[in-house]
DNA sequence: TTTCATGTAATAATAATAGTTACGAATTCA
DNA sequence: TGAATTCGTAACTATTATTATTACATGAAA
């Protein structure tokens, strides 16, 4: 797993789950997003934690989904990793004395506070099951073009 | 200066150069931005680079805004600091050969570039006037406090 | 009871950012 | 001219945050 991109993988690791019937160990899903399955575990415990997976020990244990694809959102999981991901920008300083700096503060804050929430309005709006969709007709597209060519 | 709270101190920084009618050195700067003179150097060349601020040498050198603060918004600040100070969050892999990844990625992408669409609007809408005059308010209201209390 | 898989603590490695040191170049003033 | 400033930058170090690894305990299934 790369930089901060923590989101983006877990939606990836999520319908590859969800294609899948049974469950994906973590060793499984660290392969998939190219890392270690600790790293794995320590990601999924969250969502568990917040009912959007489940896990199970031992033979034919790993991780599945809760929830049926439609009824989970990019936000869910935005949520459920901790939000702050992007956003945190936490001003300059915790103990704002100076006064120029509450000014300055006061109005970041507002701005920030705004657009991410315009960016939770928008992960709210997309289920995994529409990712799922937009997939599958990716999918129908690059094999026509691998027809087409071959 | 702490985190990634760059545009915060530049913003604290620039109002303090409006207060005072003279450039400010480098080393004046450090001291109220609490870091160090070259890291303010670093920072200011950015701004100076788009026409923000100027910068001079030698004796009564320093730095000083280069426009009234009417004509600077808070998004010039953030522009010149290079934008993508949060968002990046650049997607799992740059070579997306996975179809699951390319959907998800195409989902986030757009939820992100409209949510930082909106907060650079935000941004815009803010003169540095406008943070100056704010200050002031807090400041009448922070003397009335103390006349009161004694 | 052996094997498989998660749970978790402790540690190490990496990467990003910030801070330092050092010195060169340009400017002012005596 | 020469000394005092002050920015401009490169090179290096330190710090911090994130991610990865190791190790072992716990629980479940065959």
């Amino acid at each position: 797993m790369k930089r901060n991109s923590r989101l983006s993988a877990v939606l990836h690791a999520l319908l590859h789950m969800a294609e899948r019937g049974a469950p994906m160990t973590s060793d499984e899903l660290a392969v998939c997003l190219q890392t270690n399955p600790v790293v794995v575990r320590r990601t999924m415990a969250g969502l568990r934690d917040v009912g959007l997976v489940t896990s199970g020990r031992g033979h034919g244990g790993g991780w599945a989904l809760a929830r049926p694809l439609e009824a989970v959102t990019m936000r869910d999981i935005y949520s459920a990793l901790g939000e702050p991901m992007l956003f945190q920008m936490g001003n300059a300083t915790e103990s704002p004395g100076c006064l120029v700096e509450q000014a300055v503060n006061h109005a970041l804050d507002d701005a920030f506070r705004d657009a991410e929430a315009m960016l939770i309005a928008r992960l709210g709006e997309v289920t995994l099951a529409m990712l799922a969709q937009d997939f599958k007709r990716r999918f129908a597209e690059h094999r026509a073009l691998y027809q087409n060519k071959g």
